[in-house]
Parts: structure tokens; C-alpha cells; sequence
DNA sequence: ACCTGAACACCGTTCAAGT
DNA sequence: ACCTGAACACCGTTCAAGT
């Protein structure tokens, strides 16, 4: 165990990141997270306030790794840039997306995302409403899209194949027909991945935003 | 206790909906749906394997009470129809999205539910490709209102001056100048509330979808 | 066939006691 | 000031025993 080093707040939430995303939030629990730091669970109440404080402070560490949007980036390629950056965050971090779903209170990176993320669309053009609108229309569309990419049961396009030929093998054809023909003639062609709807859905929303920018 | 009737696996997990939409799914444990039933937490494994099989008969209980597509509906109408009506599924079961996240196996009303919307694209005259996409992002973009919506603080307007009135005081507003703008400019206006946002983004969505469609 | 009591391996957290 | 052992009130689940 790693005794040498002195607790502390950073150190604990550090080390929890790394066990969240090495083995699921289900195996986060305190005495876990003080046998991976060489202490009893008990010790780490005196750097956190509890189990919330701890799952606060993972959030907002985890949100600090997207990229903001620069001084003076064009909106659009902004927007683009963190959306890819989020994502990225998210599959990174699985945990997250659900943890943050039942933290309550934005920490302070998450304000500064917030702020740049409307600050990049209100310099490019976009009212204050048009902004808000945007802003939420965005995040749900990365949020949602994490959130089904992180469900998949499957990593790669061989597991995918294997999984959907299962599948397939004891689905009732004729009852799901649009289902069966969505994936046998697109999931299952060669070159196809989830991940790759993300590039699609996310450029017709930035048209519509910018369409809707330019009408005012 | 409603010792009365006799247990069985419909019965249970009619309960077990109850209970979390009152109390919150970290109150639906195996001994609390015991209780609630009149039994021990033992019995429940006489009609359920496990808490996992419990969970996905919740998630597939809840996904059934979506309005499917009608047959013959105009696309756009539909997808507009199962959009409103999945939004307020998750707002019946403000658990049902957390817990579909960690299901990895569609039951059988997910099944008929996204074979009715693909099957809708399909005949409103999205290609397969373009059907898959626009099935990813409509959904990306539901899942993350929804999941964003969930997440709000606060229930009524009231509650939401009251909370932004506080936050505001303790807010540094020259760091965050953005923010506070919207804020102050659109979120705290009279007739504001993030629900409203839905459609926004709903729409510009169908209008890109329908622009997609057209070129083909 | 269905229900139960006792047990096992876990949780988060409190609190008095140690250094 | 920080760490710990024991305890409390919880979990899901197994298994032998009851009817």
C-alpha cells in the first residue's frame, strides 16, 4: 500500500478517479478507497465530508478535463471542439455522465465551462434567449449521446458482430422487421460504428443554431 | 400490510415502481419491496432472479408507457408525439433513465418501441442510413433533456428565484459574467422555465431532419 | 411450490479512544 | 490534528429448513 505519502483532499480524489475508472463506481466505496491509500475508511472523513463531497469533488475534477472554448475561436468551431472534447471525457470516465446526474450543486470548474460555453455563443452573434436556447439544446444532445454510447454492450466492431448475430439468431424477424433491416443493412456493414453517429447529429445542430443565429 | 393477494412477478414490480417514484430508487432495496408487499426480501427470489432481472422489468414496465408512432402518422408528427411522451415518462419515473443507463438488454417494449419509430422514419422516406442517424440523434437529444431536466434543483418558478437568489448573492459576477447574464436576463424573467426549452431544440431538430430527408 | 431465519460479505457513518 | 476499532443501521444473496 501506498503508506509514504500524507493524506489529503487532492490525493484521495485522485486515487478515486483512478478506481472509479478502473472498476466501475460500484466498487468506489470509502473503505475500498482507504485500502487503495494504506488507511482505514474512517480516516478519510477528516479531508471529506462524506461520500457526496467526495462524488462532488470527482465531478467537477473530471469536468475540468474539457476543453473550453478559446479567446476569440469562431462559436461554431467552439461549440465542435468541446462537444468531441466532452464525449471523449465521458468515455473516459463512464462514471461520470451518472454521478454528475445526481450532484445537485456545479462546482467551480463546471461554472467556468458554463461561463465560457456562453460566452463563446453570445461574441458570436447569438442572443441572450437564443444562447440559453442553444446552450440547452447542445448539452442535451452530447449528454444523451454519452449516455447511450456508454450502454452499449460492446467495445469493438468484432464484439458488435458477435453480439448481433446472438441477437439475431432468437429474434422474431417478423415482428421487428424495421429494427432487423436497420441493423443488418447499416449496423452491421463493414466501417460502421456508434461513435461515428456523433459527427452527424451533432453538424445539424449546428446548422439549425447557425440558421437560427443568422434569422436573429 | 397487503398480505392478502398473492405474490407474483407483475405484482412485484408494479410495487417496485411505486416505491421508487415516491421514495427514490436508493429507497428500493430488496428488504423495503419485501415490506411493502407483506413478505421477507427472501420470497421476492421465488419470482425474480435478482435485483438485476427487478430493474429490467422496471425499465421495460416504464418504456411500454410511451406512445408508439400511430400507423400512417405523418413522420414528423410522430416523432414530435413519442418525443413529448417520452419526456414525460421520465418525468413520471425520474429513476427509469439512470437505471435503463445500466441495463444493457432491451426487454420487449423497447423492442416494439424503436421498431415503431424506425419504422415510422422508414415510411415517411428516411433512407436506412439516414433513418440510423436521425434515430441516434433524436434520441441523444431526448435522453439528454430528459437527464438534464432530472438534475434542476428546483420544481416551480418560485423555487427557482428563490435558489437563484441565493446563488446570485455568493456568485463572483466578474468571473462569471456570462452566466450571470443569462441568468439574469432569461432564466429569472417572468414565464421562464427550462421545460420550454424542449421544444426549441425538438424542433430545430425536425426542421435538419427534414432538410436531411429531402436532399436524400 | 412457496416462504423464512440465520448467515455471509458487504455498505456509509458516528463516536469514543488513542497518538 | 489526524488516525483507528468497535459499533450501528443498512445492503443483496445463499442455503438449509420449514409448510
Amino acid at each position: 500500500m501506498a503508506k509514504a505519502k500524507p493524506l489529503n483532499r487532492e490525493r484521495i480524489l485522485r486515487e478515486a478517479v483512478e478506481l472509479a475508472d478502473a472498476h466501475g463506481l460500484e466498487k468506489l466505496s470509502m473503505r475500498k478507497l482507504g485500502q487503495k491509500l494504506g488507511v482505514e475508511a474512517m480516516s478519510l472523513y477528516n479531508h471529506v465530508a462524506g461520500k457526496d463531497d467526495l462524488l462532488d469533488g470527482l465531478v467537477d475534477m473530471v469536468v475540468a478535463e474539457i476543453d473550453l472554448p478559446a479567446e476569440g475561436e469562431n462559436w461554431k468551431k467552439a461549440m465542435r471542439r468541446r462537444a468531441h472534447s466532452a464525449r471523449e471525457m465521458f468515455l473516459r470516465h463512464p462514471w461520470a455522465l451518472i454521478v454528475m446526474e445526481s450532484r445537485k450543486n456545479p462546482g467551480p470548474a463546471a461554472m467556468r465551462y458554463y461561463d465560457a460555453v456562453i460566452g463563446s455563443l453570445r461574441k458570436g452573434g447569438f442572443s441572450v434567449a437564443l444562447a440559453a436556447h442553444a446552450f440547452a439544446a447542445l448539452d442535451s444532445y452530447i449528454y444523451g449521446f454519452a449516455l447511450q454510447e456508454m450502454k452499449l454492450p460492446f467495445k469493438s466492431s468484432e464484439e458488435l458482430h458477435e453480439l448481433a448475430g446472438d441477437i439475431m439468431q432468437q429474434m422474431p424477424v417478423d415482428q421487428f422487421p424495421h429494427f432487423v433491416e436497420l441493423t443488418v443493412e447499416h449496423v452491421l456493414k463493414p466501417g460502421y460504428a456508434f461513435g461515428n453517429e456523433f459527427d452527424w447529429g451533432l453538424e445539424l445542430m449546428l446548422d439549425g443554431l447557425d440558421r437560427a443565429r443568422r434569422k436573429g
